[in-house]
RNA sequence: GGGCUUGUAGCUCAGCUGGCUAGAGCGCACCCCUGAUAAGGGUGAGGUCGAAGGUUCGAGUCCUUUCAGGCCCA
């Protein structure tokens, strides 16, 4: 560096001479956004100003968009998939009221359920209070564990909320939904009382899923599958009729043939019933190891491997539906059990026979339906067997009868083959234990009842509801259809403290109380008291509301006096299963909802189980739209975890980039399948969100002294480069608007980012600089130019607004003759265009090639553009209109058209005088009064 | 193990019903500007379209198999 370059002597300082007398870009808008300082205040602003509250006054009469928001479970802060989540969300809403509609966001929470109870329970017993709450009364104690469970939920409430302002999304936090309110308590209470006079609900003995350690029943959605060892056992059951196998195969066995099963539970073989075949399957009788035994027939060489006979010997071969059923002796205890057929055995692994326990299974439990076996379910909630079974296994864990079972077996001689099997398991996923099916009396709704509007199931509703849903992804439709064929009836009961009662009511002699008026009466006692009251009332307290001579369903001769209250709570699922109807509905949003948008795990979750309940209880779909995105996974494609260590904390992001890179990385990702994460794209978000920033604020900028510009857009020529900036400007609109109105953020991401950073950054701001520093301020041309940015910066502000809140309010303050706490929010799109002519894509191609071949000139020595002019061919001379612009479209000092020319050439102006203030050579270059050099128009412009 | 799903330049993505030497932006390299300056502009180099078979005159695009992931389930 010179250093002279700052003496009056020193060429330098000539060269700025005439600085002082140009328009330079001015504004408040910063360059660096500061957004993680910034943006709280942004969030301040709005809580301060109402601006949610004053949004829907604004809407009151619009047609309205019903979104409703999925409840995120109040346990922990919030991670990226939340973000991810919410930001979406907020994309749907804010693009929405950007079209002029009404559009509520009321967010909610999932409040009850066993992981909040888990863990307080696990504090509790840490802590010294445990012995005092452990000898209050039953009802004392549950509604002491209940009240300590509503204030952790209510904490991270709290927590969960100021994270999700902080993402700046626009929505009702000072009115949320909880599934805990008593008014959204009664409102589940309203949807479960229309099920039961559906005729949807039930009580029966079924294997549900069990957690041992939380003695409740777990729904599908409580599960996790983990990977665990386990015994794998063949095991051999005497037949008891040897001539009737004989006849089966055709043949007279010397000996007594046996059935070989493979199970990897033995502790449930005190439970077998029966042992399942395929009718269609072909099984073999065969001499392995000394016994006659009978398998399938492709599996008899891996069974034969497996308990390490080399050469097994075929007696003879049948259809499984001949061995139907033969009988067999259970080996260690008195029950004798029929071969039973089953379309679900499979040649797959086992030996083709399938050992059948009602209790602990739900094929197991559908085959002893259609074959009227007992539903005998040996173990207690504790896991425990109880006394129904041989000495040597009661009182037993389940560990401990593996080991029993088996060497049981081995000492009778049952047993051909034991060993361990490592496979995928279901697990608590609060306990991390497994789980085991377990027979016990639960509630359920039936998905294949017949509802008492139509008669049709809720299964059948479902399918037909799924075939006019939208959905996106597309896919998500089979997937929805799949999970809906294949579930079982929905076990609703769950047997803990925190969590909504299920209202049923038992008499002395066992007649159980649960119709839809009963479960109204509680209702309303729920609605004044919240639930607390099933544990702080009497039964007849509850039912004060309910008469049994005005119920049709009553049972006979019912005392509401001798009733006692029964003890299970809802599955948490129906309860934000039920939101529709406690949000949607009881609030007047509008019902159904327009759209759902959660993650895809909640095709089997929230989704589902939204829709069934609301088509039990109206016959409607709660939702049009289902929107489904993937999930979080790291930059190898590894599903991201706390515990795998490859987590990202949303604090971290936020402190680092700000929410509105957060935002805007998230507008950029393909949501629909999973979703890669790593601070180095945030990176990249960030640095595509400052070239977003710099083009509005070069736009700003350029704004400073056209405060009064009124005259709008009107007007303005079409053969001007703000013609086809605005007509570029447009068509960027109408793509952003249709991607938005897509649900489509991604292409709205790129059309906005392509419009600032390749339309107005790289041509159009580059090609009207010279005009806004150099031309009079008030010149005719340089107007032209400000009322186009300036109608330009609106558009875009309206554009990013959806994604970006916190910039796009800065920026609209930053707009001469707006109010200072102004928020995009209010705003709605505008409409309005400008027609551009229709030779301007010819013109832009020709400066592509002119830009060519000014960078092959710097090999004759002409570095900077303005040391250039250039000659364009113009055979039909469409570029003529264009003459007054071409040259600051392509940089350089002057362009000539030459109709005879057949290619582009640059001419070396280098020699020409240079005007000392705009540092063109326009050819009009000479010393002027105040002894400058300056050009004709920057003359006029100092008045020289 | 089953259902659904993803895999195109270093990164994020386009590539409709199969058809010119596979496109864009970012990043990168080199250059310009220093009057958008912790900014701005230009040019350019990058790809066996996860892999292997197959159908076809022709496949990133259709079929089969396979590898590596993800969600849900057994």
């Amino acid at each position: 560096m010179s250093q002279t370059n700052d003496k009056s002597t020193g060429g330098s300082s000539d060269r700025n001479r005439y600085k002082s007398t140009l328009n330079l870009p001015a504004t408040d808008f910063p360059m660096r956004a500061k957004l993680a300082e910034n943006e709280p205040r942004t969030v301040e602003r709005w809580e301060s100003q109402g601006l949610y509250a004053e949004v829907q006054r604004d809407r009151e009469s619009a047609t309205p968009f019903v979104f409703h928001d999925g409840p995120p479970y109040a346990n922990g802060g919030i991670h990226l998939g939340h973000l991810l989540n919410k930001a979406l969300k907020d994309f749907v809403v804010r693009s929405r009221l950007m079209e002029g509609d009404r559009v509520a966001y009321v967010p909610g929470w999932d409040c009850h359920g066993l992981p909040i109870e888990h863990k307080v329970m696990t504090e509790l017993l840490k802590s010294a209070e445990a012995k005092a709450i452990e000898a209050l009364p039953e009802a004392e104690r549950r509604i002491e564990i209940r009240r300590r469970c509503r204030e952790s939920a209510e904490s991270f409430i709290e927590l969960q909320s100021r994270q999700m302002k902080r993402l700046l999304t626009l929505a009702d936090y000072d009115h949320p939904y909880l599934t805990m309110d008593p008014a959204y308590e009664a409102e589940v209470l309203e949807v479960f009382a229309e099920l039961v006079a559906q005729g949807l609900v039930y009580r029966d003995r079924k294997p549900v899923h069990w957690s041992i350690a939380n003695r409740t029943a777990l729904a599908e959605a409580e599960l996790e599958y983990e990977d665990r060892d386990d015994p794998s056992v063949f095991v051999e059951f005497d037949a008891i009729d040897r001539e009737a196998v004989g006849r089966a195969f055709g043949v007279e066995p010397e000996v007594t043939p046996t059935f070989m099963i493979w199970t990897t539970t033995p502790w449930t073989l005190p439970a077998n019933r029966a042992i399942a075949v395929g009718p269609k399957l072909r099984y073999v009788l065969a001499r392995l190891d000394g016994s006659d035994t009978v398998v399938a027939e492709s599996l008899l060489e891996e069974v034969a491997k497996a308990i390490g006979c080399e050469a097994p010997q075929v007696l003879a071969a049948c259809d499984g539906e001949a061995l139907v059923g033969l009988r067999y002796r259970h080996p260690f205890t008195s029950h004798e059990g029929p071969v039973v057929p089953a379309a679900y055995v499979s040649l797959e692994d086992g030996t083709g026979l399938v050992h059948t326990a009602p209790g602990h299974g739900r094929e197991d439990y559908l085959t002893g339906l259609a074959e009227g076996l007992e539903v005998y379910c040996p173990l207690r909630e504790d896991g425990t067997f109880d006394e129904s079974v041989p000495e040597w296994l009661q009182g037993r864990n389940l560990g401990e009868a593996n080991k029993a079972v088996i060497a049981s077996l081995e000492q009778s001689g049952h047993l051909a083959a034991s060993g361990t099997i490592r496979h995928s398991y279901p697990h608590d996923w609060r306990s991390k234990t497994p789980v085991v099916f377990r027979a016990t009396e639960q509630w359920f709704i039936g998905v294949d009842r017949p509802t008492s509007r139509d008669g049709r199931s809720l299964r059948a509703s479902a399918l037909a509801a799924t075939e006019t849903v939208r959905f996106v992804p597309e896919w998500g439709r089979n997937r929805f259809r799949g999970m809906v064929e294949s579930r079982p009836d929905w076990c609703i009961s769950r047997q803990r403290s925190w969590g909504l009662p299920i209202p049923a009511f038992q008499s002395p002699d066992g007649v159980t109380l649960l119709t839809a008026a009963s479960v109204r009466a509680v209702a309303e006692v729920f609605r004044r008291e919240g639930s607390d009251a099933w544990f702080a009332r009497s039964a007849a307290e509850l039912l004060a509301g309910y008469d049994p001579s005005q119920d049709p369903e009553a049972p006979e001769g019912l005392d509401v006096a001798a009733l006692e209250k029964l003890h299970d709570i809802f599955d948490v699922w129906f309860e934000s299963g039920s939101s529709w109807n406690a949000v949607l509905r009881a609030r007047g949003i509008g019902y159904p909802a327009e759209l759902y948008l959660e993650g895809s795990d909640q095709h089997r979750g929230w989704f589902q189980l939204s829709m069934l309940p609301a088509l039990g209880a109206t016959g409607e779909s709660p939702f049009r739209t289902l929107l489904t995105h993937g999930f979080i996974v790291d930059r190898d494609g590894r599903k991201m975890s706390k515990s795998g260590g490859n987590a990202l904390s949303v604090d971290d992001l936020l402190k680092d980039f700000g929410a509105e890179v957060c935002r805007w990385w998230v507008s950029s990702i393909s949501y629909d399948g999973d979703v890669k994460a790593d601070p180095e794209l945030f990176k990249v978000a960030g640095d595509s969100y400052r070239k977003v920033r710099n083009t509005i604020r070069f736009l700003l900028s350029n704004l400073a002294d056209a405060e009064d510009l009124r005259s709008g857009v009107d007007g303005i020529e079409p053969h001007s480069i703000d013609a086809w900036a605005l007509a570029e400007t447009a068509a960027c609109e109408r793509r952003v608007r249709e991607a938005y109105r897509r649900y489509d953020f991604k292409a709205a991401h790129l059309a906005i980012h392509a419009l600032c950073n390749e339309t107005l950054s790289a041509v159009y701001c580059v090609a009207v600089k010279d005009r806004l520093y150099c031309d009079r301020p008030d010149s005719l041309r340089r107007r032209r130019t400000q009322r186009a940015m300036r109608e330009i910066v609106e558009v875009l502000v309206r554009l990013v607004a959806p994604i970006l809140p916190h910039t796009a309010d800065e920026a609209l303050q930053c707009l001469p003759g707006v109010a200072e706490d102004a928020s995009a929010a209010t705003l709605t799109h505008r409409d309005g265009s400008v027609s551009a002519d229709d030779a301007w894509p010819k013109a832009m191609a020709m400066r592509d090639e002119a830009l060519k071949a000014l960078e092959q000139a710097k090999a004759a020595g002409i570095e900077n553009p303005l040391e250039a002019g250039v000659v364009l061919p113009d055979a039909d001379g469409s570029l003529a209109r264009f003459s007054e612009e071409l040259a600051d479209l392509l940089g350089v000092s002057r362009v000539r058209l030459d109709a005879s020319a057949s290619s582009i050439s640059i001419e070396d102006l280098r020699s020409e005088p240079r005007c000392e203030r705009s540092w063109k050579r326009d050819g009009t270059v000479r010393e002027r009064t105040d002894g400058g050099m300056l050009s004709d128009r920057d003359a006029a412009a100092v008045g020289v």
